[in-house]
DNA sequence: GAAAGGGCGGCAAGCCCTTGCCATGTGTTT
DNA sequence: AAACACATGGCAAGGGCTTGCCGCCCTTTC
C-alpha cells in the first residue's frame, strides 16, 4: 500500500481535491469547521504532501541552499549552524554545497540547484560581481561576508573591528603591522586590508599587506618567515587558522610572543583560547550571520513588494584581548 | 522568457520528449548520434531538466538526507564535510537537518522530509532500535556512529581503540580508571564504556563510570570534580570537548596533569593539539565516516539486489598519545 | 529469401499537486 | 423584495518529466 494521496484525503473528508489543497497552503480560504475535518482525515491516514508535486506547480520549494567557498574551513560551520537553526524554525530545509574555493565550482553548483531552492546563501563567494548581480536578478540571494552593491548581504564589522585592532596595537607602541592577507579574491580580505591600512595611517602606523595566504595553519609558516623580514613587530593574520600557524613558527624560531612580536588573527575559533600563548582576535558571533542571512532570505522570498534597497546587515564585532599582544619592544 | 523545458528541446533537436529525456536519463538507450544532436540543442537553449517533475515520476531525487543528533557539536563537522564531498561526487545533494537531541524531532524531521529524498544519513541518533528498523524498512538509511542490526552502518572502531588507550594507562602504571560518559541515550557512549570495562578488566584494572555528562568544555567542571573523589589516577573523557573542560578545571584546582592525573579524549579535534597539556586522544578520520556512509547509502539506493546482510563497516582509530597521559603517581 | 531479432524512437498515461475561475448559498443593504 | 457582497467549494487545466509498451526498420541467420 502506497502512501496517501491528496485523492484519499478528499474522498475521506468528502470534499474536493481543491479544497484538501487548501485546508495545507492557504488556511483562512477554508472554512474552520471543513479544514479541521480534512486535517483530521489527512493525520488518520498519514497523508504528507508530496513536496515535489508541490514545487512543480507552485515553484516554491521551502528550500535554501547555503553555498561555502570552502567547506573545510572551520570558521564557516558556526554559519552554516546558524543558519540551519533559523532556516528551520521557518520548516525551511537547508541544503548545503561547498563550491571548494572555485568560482566555475560555485557557478555549476548554483546552477544544478536553480530550480530546487527558493534561494541561495552565498558564504564568502568568490563570484565576481556580475556574475552575482545576474544570479541575484534571476533568483533570490543573500551574501554573507561580502558586500555588492543592490545585493542583500550580512557581514561583520570589519572596519571597526579592524580599526579596534590596530588603535589596540598602535596604544602598545608598535609603529608598524603586518596583514598577511587571505585568497586573493576573497572580498573580506580586501574589506580587513582596506581597514587595517586606513586605521594604520590614522594612528600613524606603516601598514604592509603581504601574501596572500591560503588561511590554514600550515601555511602560517610561510607566512611568519615572510612577516619576521620586514622588521614589523605587530602582525594581524587573516584568520585564527593562519594566526596559530604563525604562532607555531614563530615559537621554532624562537621568537617570543608577545614580546618580540605581537599576533592578530580573526574569527575567535574555540582553539584560539586554547593555544599558546592564547591569541588576541577580532570576534563576532558568526552564527548570528547565518541566522541573519536566512532572515533576509526568508524575507526577500516571501511575497509582496520588495523593499527599494537591498538590506545590508553589518553585525558587530568585538576585540577579544589575549597574551598574543603586547608592548612593542623597546627600540635597539 | 521562462525556462526551456523538455519540450523546447525536442522541438529543436526533431525528436519526441521521451527521446530527450532518456537522452538524458538512460543515454545508452538513445542512439549517438541522435543523444549528441539533442545534448547539443539542450546546451544551446541552456536547458536543465526540472528536478522536481523527475522526482515526481522516478521517485528519485539524488538527494540525500544528513540528520546529526545536535549541529552544535564541532565533531560532526568533520563528518557532514566528507558526507557532502562523497555526495557531490556523485552528483547528489546533501540536505543537512538537526535533530536538537530530541527523538521527538529527530523523527519530525525524517518525516518531512522523506518524500524529498533518497536516503538517510543517521549521525549518532538518538531513535530507539525499533524506529530505526521501521524506518529502515520503508527508506535508505545509513547509521554513522551507530549500530543496529540489519541496518547498514559506519562506525570508528571503538573496541580496539579504548582497548589500546587502556593498555596505555595501564602500561602506565595506572590501577583504576573513570570514563566520564557522554549522553544517557548515546549508543557511542555505552559502546565505549563497554569496551573500557572489559579492556580494564583484562587489564586488571578496576573502571568506573560517571556521568552521563553533556559532552560540552562547560560541563567538564562537574566531571572533573565528581572523578577527583573517587581516587582514580586516569580519566577518560567522552570526547575532547569534555577533557577539556575537565583539564581546565584541574588545573584550577592545582591538580597536575599528568603528574597527579592523566586525562584522555576521543575525537582528536583542533584544538586537543593546542590546550595545555595536549591532550591524548582517540583519534579517526572523521570525514572518512561521513564519505563511507554516503557511498553505503547510494549502493543501497541504487536499483539492483540487495545484498543479504547489512554492511557494518568499522573504521579504524589510532591514538595519539601527548601530554595529558603520564605515569601514575607513586602511591603514598 | 523469409523469418527472427535487436536497436531505436514515439505514444500516452501517469506522478501529485496548485490555482484561476466559476457556481452556489448565505447574509446584508436599500 | 431585489440587488449585491462575500464566503466557500468545485472544476479543470496545467506544471515538466519518466517509462511501459508498441512499431518500425535494418541486420542477421538458416
Amino acid at each position: 500500500m502506497s502512501r496517501p494521496t491528496i485523492f484519499d484525503v478528499a474522498r475521506g473528508a468528502g470534499v474536493a481535491i481543491s479544497t484538501v489543497s487548501r485546508a495545507f497552503s492557504n488556511p483562512q480560504r477554508v472554512a474552520e469547521e471543513t479544514r479541521e475535518r480534512i486535517l483530521r482525515v489527512a493525520e488518520e491516514l498519514g497523508y504528507v504532501p508530496n513536496p515535489h508535486a508541490r514545487a512543480l506547480t507552485s515553484r516554491r520549494t521551502e528550500t535554501i541552499a547555503m553555498v561555502v567557498s570552502d567547506i573545510t574551513n572551520p570558521h564557516f560551520f558556526e554559519i552554516i549552524r546558524g543558519a540551519e537553526m533559523r532556516a528551520k524554525a521557518s520548516r525551511f530545509t537547508l541544503v548545503l554545497v561547498n563550491a571548494e574555493e572555485s568560482a566555475r565550482i560555485e557557478m555549476e553548483q548554483i546552477a544544478r540547484l536553480a530550480r530546487s531552492v527558493d534561494g541561495f546563501l552565498l558564504a564568502a563567494s568568490r563570484l565576481p560581481d556580475e556574475d552575482l548581480l545576474q544570479l541575484a536578478g534571476t533568483h533570490s540571494v543573500v551574501m554573507v561576508n561580502r558586500q555588492v552593491q543592490g545585493i542583500p548581504s550580512v557581514i561583520l564589522d570589519q572596519k571597526e573591528g579592524c580599526r579596534q585592532l590596530v588603535v589596540h596595537l598602535a596604544s602598545l607602541g608598535h609603529s608598524s603591522v603586518v596583514y598577511l592577507s587571505g585568497p586573493r579574491n576573497s572580498w573580506i580580505a580586501a574589506s580587513r586590508w582596506q581597514a587595517i591600512r586606513d586605521s594604520a595611517a590614522a594612528c600613524g602606523m606603516s601598514a604592509l599587506r603581504m601574501g596572500p595566504y591560503t588561511p590554514t595553519v600550515s601555511h602560517g609558516g610561510a607566512a611568519a618567515d615572510a612577516a619576521l623580514t620586514t622588521g614589523a613587530t605587530a602582525l594581524i593574520a587573516h584568520n585564527d587558522l593562519l594566526a596559530i600557524g604563525v604562532l607555531r613558527r614563530l615559537a621554532a624560531r624562537s621568537v617570543r610572543v608577545p614580546e618580540d612580536v605581537s599576533v592578530a588573527g580573526f574569527d575567535n575559533i574555540f582553539a584560539a583560547d586554547l593555544c599558546s600563548p592564547s591569541l588576541t582576535t577580532l570576534s563576532g558571533v558568526h552564527a548570528d550571520l547565518g541566522r541573519s542571512a536566512v532572515e533576509l532570505l526568508l524575507d526577500g522570498v516571501a511575497p509582496g513588494p520588495r523593499t527599494g534597497e537591498a538590506p545590508r546587515l553589518v553585525l558587530p564585532s568585538q576585540l577579544v584581548l589575549r597574551s598574543s599582544t603586547g608592548p612593542a619592544p623597546v627600540a635597539v
